[in-house]
RNA sequence: GGCGGCGUAGCCAAGUGGUUAAGGCGGAGGUCUGCAAAACCUCUAUUCAGCGGUUCGAAUCCGCUCGCCGCCUCCA
């Protein structure tokens, strides 16, 4: 079941062909670098492609960039520098940022100025219907002649009309009407055109690019709430007056990502970019925050509780470093279970469940959550001798599995560790301090402990030795 | 003004007509430990902004009130 904005009701979700889904997400306008709100889009998005193909689809993903703009022009003459300039180095950084937050590529990134002449001759379909007109260069789309207008953002004509607040073109023949194609001011960027040079309006790009790349009609299409209206209103207007045909089944929103508990910066915009966020917090953290909070609600981003998450994610890598170090200590061997592989099997049906209706991650996430315990549960008797170690690492790997549908315990596990001089110094004093114990010299092994500590690692005794970890300051 | 959404424990956050209201963080107690750390166990909302109503039954549906927010303009 997926919530249809469409239809505002959630519905039975299958693919247009067979085992295939086609998915169409609106990108990020590369005029600066991106926010904590582009990344929960894409990590939502990313989570929901992850999930489709666990569920043995193959997924067709497509990402655009708009790369020609308003905004991109304006920053390029402030900084003097061709508008290309601008946008091919957000375009680098946005791959950055995304690789940073563990967002796999989309199969297809299309940039909006490599696309022109397809949009060209949308446009010129959309003319030849006579439902776009060309004035001065400029070609105009218009909705009056849309008979569906409105019916994603559940708008009516006369409502927009009287609340309009657009300074009125009033070579429109509806303040409504929005330009698919405006004729260039000398020094911007331009293409020739049958209308003169100039360059595409901004929906137009990704009805002409989601249309190439996945056909006329395609399965889902997403972006931010944001967008409902005009962008995707208009998106609609374009496709399905162009081609007479259903544009796009199923439309996925994400809820905004509000900073407005965190005041707004000093002199500019605020500064939580992905580039900070990444900086100052562990992707991973950030990734199970963002997961917390369902993809339709609002979010009031909060850099505390990214801190929250990384704290609750120690107990899933807990796990998972145990697997790695018990893995060299047997195979998975006969013996009982205690049920264990019957209660993980169990909350896996519960995560599925979860995701099936609206790609629940919360829900999921609290699956997992509980998965862990009954693991940890077990391991606590198997470091005792008590159990088999085959059900565990079973069971370990399976959180494993799910975890990497939401994009989770992506990096090896292996944790950033100290220099090397230190990791020996430390390595010394864990010895001498097990040689204390082994003595019963508390004092002695506690002041060691104390020392070690100031190098900036915790100790963990266990009954198969003593670990430390690394807990840099 | 029009359209839409939200208000659940100290904090974050699921649940949207019917067994004990998920999960996380924090907190309290316990087990383990020389002491710790980590982990595990138990506890931490008789109650879902407030007031009415519908119903055998409501956090979940309806109405009103209060508070907050989004879109209607570029925006993920």
């Amino acid at each position: 079941m997926i919530y249809n904005t469409l239809t505002r009701r959630k519905e039975e979700f299958r693919p247009l062909a067979g085992d295939t889904v086609r998915m169409y997400v609106c990108g990020v306008t590369v005029y600066d670098l991106s926010h904590a709100g582009h990344a929960r889009s894409a990590i939502v998005f990313d989570v929901i492609r992850r999930y489709l193909a666990y569920r043995g689809y193959q997924v067709r993903f497509v990402k655009n960039f708009t790369d020609v703009d308003d905004k991109i022009i304006r920053r390029a003459n402030e900084e003097g520098v061709p508008p290309s300039l601008v946008s091919e180095r957000n375009i680098e950084e946005y791959h950055a940022d995304m690789a940073a937050i563990g967002v796999a590529p989309a199969d297809e990134e299309p940039k909006a100025t490599e696309h022109v002449p397809r949009m060209i001759q949308l446009i010129q379909r959309l003319v030849a219907k006579g439902v776009a007109y060309a004035v001065d260069g400029d070609v105009f789309f218009e909705i009056r002649k849309f008979p569906g207008y409105g019916k994603l953002s559940g708008k009516k004509l006369e409502d927009l009309v009287a609340g309009a607040r657009v300074e009125v073109d009033e070579r429109k023949r509806d303040p409504l009407d929005f330009a698919l194609w405006k004729a260039s001011k000398p020094g911007e960027p331009a293409w020739e055109s049958p209308w003169g040079p100039g360059r595409p309006g901004w929906h137009v790009e990704c009805s002409a690019m989601s249309m190439q790349y996945l056909g006329e009609t395609f399965d889902i299409h997403g972006g931010g709430e944001d967008l409902i209206f005009p962008h995707h209103e208009n998106e609609i207007a374009q496709s399905e007056g162009a081609t007479g045909r259903p544009f796009a089944r199923f439309w996925i929103h994400n809820g905004l990502a509000n900073l407005g508990a965190q005041k707004m910066s000093k002199s500019l915009g605020n500064t939580l970019t992905i580039k900070d966020l990444a900086r100052r917090h562990d992707p991973e953290a950030l990734r199970l925050y963002l997961l917390g909070t369902h993809y339709r609600n609002p979010l009031d981003f909060a850099e505390a509780r990214i801190d929250e998450a990384g704290r609750a994610l120690e107990r899933f890598r807990a796990l998972l470093e145990a697997a790695d170090r018990l893995a060299s200590r047997g195979t998975p061997a006969p013996g009982s279970d205690d049920g264990l592989l019957g209660t993980v099997g169990s909350l896996r049906e519960r995560f599925q469940a979860a995701m099936d209706d609206d790609f629940n991650a919360p829900q999921a996430i609290a699956a997992l959550f509980e998965m862990a315990s009954v693991l940890h549960a077990y391991r606590d008797a198997l470091e005792r001798d008590e159990r088999p170690v085959g059900p565990f690492l079973l069971g370990v790997n399976e959180l494993l599995t799910l975890g990497h549908v939401l994009g989770l315990f992506q990096k090896p596990v292996e944790p950033a560790g100290p220099p090397r001089e230190v990791a020996e110094r430390i390595e010394a004093l864990v010895r001498a301090r097990d040689g204390a114990r082994a003595r019963r010299d508390w004092r002695r092994a506690d002041a060691l402990r104390s020392e070690i500590a100031a190098l900036g690692a915790i100790t963990e005794d266990t009954p198969h030795g003593t670990r430390w970890k690394w807990t840099p300051r």
